[in-house]
DNA sequence: ACATTGATGATTTTT
DNA sequence: TCATCAATGT
């Protein structure tokens, strides 16, 4: 077999490659991970330390020295993001294609193996993929029809469950019920897995799981790939949930006589210190457990930071230092110390704010940094509203990272499902979010009585129209036909031209027509014509979609080369035999047995399903970038500001509640603080608006871990008013904000005049005064949504104070005020 | 069918 | 406080 002869060639292959361009400019650790020895590795790459441009350049070695053939590679990341800035660097470094190899996200690989060998897997051929969405509205419509109560088994919660499940790799069999309530969970799992597996749905946490199990099961299957990788590269190693991993160890070897033996060298990439997701399932430990089942030898640090100043770095090194059971890691720079970090106080959030706003403006003006290159980050998005605000009324142009991404749009959504039922109308969920949209006179009801009729006959929505009598039923059978007719007419048309097509003839196009906020969801539904046009080209469907060309530099072996329909023969033996064709992007969507390919419909709609699309909103403007701290990692800026540095917000309380959970927060405030490149700032309040009323929180713990000599206080001296002049830039141009949210907030001024009555009295925690608010029966007051109205009576005191307000237009009304914002006119 | 109201809950999130 | 969503009313 190639690869044994290969690796008897590593030495002088390493060797001669020394001097390859390819390995210039590495430090002595980067070069160390680059040149690895065959075998597992661990390779702990602080933030900023070149970890992606090692795991490429390890591949690219691999290649260029021979010791690897682009089938024998696979590389698997979280996100299509990572997945994608790998396969570009890629395909910039070797002077071939890198289409043999398999680099994806774990979902994305788990789908290919799956399309692979469906039949094995016992899928249908073109399983649909449920988004969160679609799995909350299929648990729904099960819950419903099972008469669960969703008082005490919220269907959210029961997804949560079921993910949670399948993360652990747990089928329903292998939970263990110890109390009522779990039991029937289990139940509904039991019953949601039956709804799936007749729809011919897989949500995500089944195609991992479900592969995972192929591999497990299947023999033949799974030593065939053990046998194709071996070269195994996994990024963000410690986000890596317990089944992940379990995925891995199967593709990586099989335990034998209690011992894991292991042919294939993993390399495995991550940092302990950023691991920030335990709350959805990754376990740092994977780390740890790693290293003791596969038995690795070499594990390299990746020390040497290319980011940030030396200030920033220590003050990160000294706050993550309070951690226990690290790896242990010190980041350092060569970059001098630079300028100090940065703290505020802020006595309100507005405050706080406007501040940052004051700091971005000097920013840009004096010392020349772009927009785009600061970032404000916080721990809630709850928090962005003011900063949002702030910026907007400044009229600095700002980007929210985080929101509705374009595949997750209700009008995108509603395309999909009619295309999903086109070509599988047995696809419930999708036939329950299309059947009455747009409206076509068929109501609740009539869908009640279609679910009952296709339960007891057991059929899918689709067949069971027929049985459905009296108007609503023919209601429903014209729904269907027209379904019919469509597929009929979209038969051999292209992709293009079938979006088109169902657009205009669903009826979506004219229902949005006549909407008033229609005009944007137009332009998506035309958008997602383009997407669909540049997934075919940039796919290479529609021309060759068979006869794979490749590379004759690629090296690969008879595996790769194979033709596609020699398929293989699970009694078959393996070795030598041919039997993949999964190569690429194309090849993936044919199936291993039959030669079957996947149309292009199907596979965008599968594209569609695991790439979200783009989660920011419209790029191009130079503007300051907004987003959670979660959401940063990865990223770097030149300026960073961290708000909300306070107890209860970072930490957040949540956290505090689940072990570890400190050290989780601690680990996310050095997330947050190595995206900086020269300047950070952190923030905290006093004051802050929360669920509509207003917190006190005092400023974080972290604070004191971060070392005094690297930092400075730059709150002014808190006389009266301070520095603090509310609504600065009030009144200046509208629409030069990216969001445009606050366009028609007329309302805005007057909210931050009332707060400012914040700052006439600081405000002293836990203590109540009298009554600061003034507020006497009799008196006239305004409120910012009720307008005028008399005060009838006061009740309370401090923050439970109330007052009964008649409001002309808007009745009479029981204000708390410490909530309502009202101000006594004359 | 559609608008309006009231209850609810509100860390973090990718696939 | 404020968005979302199911239930209710016209």
């Amino acid at each position: 077999m190639f690869p044994i002869d290969l690796l008897d060639a590593t030495p002088e292959g390493a060797s001669s490659a020394h001097h390859s361009p390819l390995l210039a400019n590495l430090n002595d650790e980067q070069l160390a991970a680059v040149t690895l020895p065959a075998g597992h590795a661990l390779i702990l790459a602080g933030a900023g330390s070149g970890k992606t441009r090692v795991l490429t350049t390890r591949i690219a070695w691999l290649l260029q020295t021979g010791q690897a053939t682009p089938g024998s590679i696979l590389a698997v990341t979280f996100t299509n993001k990572a997945a994608k800035e790998m396969l570009a660097r890629l395909s910039a470094m070797l002077p071939y294609n890198v289409r043999g190899m398999w680099i994806g996200t774990f979902h994305g690989l788990c789908n290919r193996l799956l399309r692979a060998h469906y039949q094995a897997a016992k899928l249908p051929q073109a399983f649909q993929i449920l988004d969160t969405q679609d799995q909350l509205s299929a648990i729904k419509r099960l819950c419903k029809q099972f008469n669960v109560d969703d008082e005490r088994f919220s269907p959210k919660q029961l997804m949560y469950f079921i993910a949670g499940c399948k993360e652990e790799g747990m089928r329903p069999g292998d939970v263990v019920v110890s109390d009522p309530d779990t039991r029937k969970k289990v139940e509904i799992y039991q019953l949601y897995e039956e709804q799936c597996q007749r729809e011919g749905v897989v949500d995500f946490g089944e195609l991992m799981l479900r592969s995972f199990e192929l591999l497990r099961d299947d023999v033949h299957l799974r030593q065939h790939y053990q046998r194709r990788f071996q070269h195994m590269l996994v990024d963000e190693f410690q986000d890596t949930n317990k089944l992940q991993y379990q995925w891995l160890k199967q593709l990586a070897g099989d335990v034998v006589e209690g011992r894991f033996v292991s042919s294939s060298s993993v390399i495995a990439v991550g940092d302990d210190d950023q691991s920030i997701y335990a709350f959805r399932g990754a376990r740092v430990g994977n780390m740890a457990d790693f290293i003791r089942e596969f038995d690795v030898r070499n594990q390299i640090k990746l020390e040497q930071n290319y980011r940030s100043h030396s200030n920033i770095l220590d003050c990160a090194n000294a706050l993550i230092s309070h951690n226990s059971n690290r790896l242990g890691k010190s980041l350092r720079t060569d970059q001098g110390p630079g300028e100090p970090v940065r703290i505020y106080e802020a006595p309100s959030d507005l405050a706080e704010a406007s501040w940052m706003v004051d700091e971005i403006k000097q920013l840009v003006k004096s010392d020349g940094f772009k927009r785009q290159e600061i970032a404000v980050l916080y721990r809630s998005n709850a928090q962005s509203r003011v900063i949002e605000s702030a910026l907007f009324n400044a009229s600095i142009p700002y980007r929210v990272y985080g929101g509705l991404r374009f595949f997750e749009r209700a009008e995108i959504k509603h395309a999909l499902a009619y295309l999903r039922l086109l070509e599988n109308p047995h696809d419930d969920t999708s036939f329950m979010r299309v059947v009455n949209f747009p409206p076509r006179g068929i109501g609740a009801r009539t869908v009640e009585v279609l679910q009952d009729t296709a339960r007891s006959s057991g059929t899918s929505l689709n067949d069971a129209v027929t049985a459905v009598g009296g108007t609503a039923g023919t209601k429903l059978q014209g729904f269907v036909a027209k379904m019919d007719v469509l597929r009929e007419r979209t038969q051999g048309k292209t992709l293009r031209e079938i979006i088109e097509t169902i657009e205009e003839e669903s009826g979506l196009i004219e229902h949005y027509r006549s909407e008033k906020e229609g005009a944007d969801r137009i332009e998506n539904l035309q958008e997602l014509v383009t997407a669909a046009e540049s997934f075919v080209t940039q796919e290479g469907f529609g021309r060759d979609a068979v006869a794979l060309p490749l590379d004759e530099h690629s090296g690969t072996s008879a595996i790769t080369q194979s033709p596609v329909s020699q398929g293989l023969d699970p009694r078959a033996p393996l070795l030598n035999e041919p039997l993949k064709p999964a190569e690429g992007t194309l090849a993936s969507l044919v199936n291993a047995d039959t030669g079957e390919t996947l149309s292009p419909l199907q596979a965008f709609l599968v594209h569609a399903a695991l790439e979200a699309g783009d989660n920011q909103a419209q790029a191009g403007q130079d503007a300051v970038q907004l987003m959670t701290v979660h959401a940063s990692k990865g990223l770097e800026f030149d300026a960073v500001f961290i708000g909300g540095v306070e107890e209860g917000l970072f930490p957040h309380e949540n956290a505090m509640m689940d072990r570890g959970g400190l050290e989780e927060e601690r680990r996310l405030a050095y997330v947050a603080i190595t995206r900086a490149r020269k300047r950070l700032y952190l923030s905290h309040s006093q004051t802050r608006m929360l669920h509509g009323q207003t917190r006190y929180n005092v400023k974080s713990r972290f604070f004191d871990e971060l070392p005094e000599e690297a930092l400075k206080w730059i709150t002014p001296r808190q006389a009266g008013f301070g520095t603090f002049t509310p609504n600065s830039g009030a009144g200046g141009a509208y629409g030069a904000g990216a969001g445009g949210r606050f366009g028609s907030n007329s309302g805005w001024g007057g909210r931050a005049g009332s707060t400012s009555e914040i700052f006439a009295s600081p405000p002293v925690p836990k203590q109540k005064a009298e009554p600061s608010h003034g507020i006497k029966a009799g008196l006239n007051v305004f409120h910012n949504k009720f307008g005028e109205g008399k005060v009838l009576a006061v009740e309370g005191a401090g923050d439970d104070a109330r007052a009964q307000v008649s409001f002309g237009r808007h009745g009479t009304k029981w204000l708390a005020l410490s909530i309502a914002k009202l101000t006594i006119v004359s």
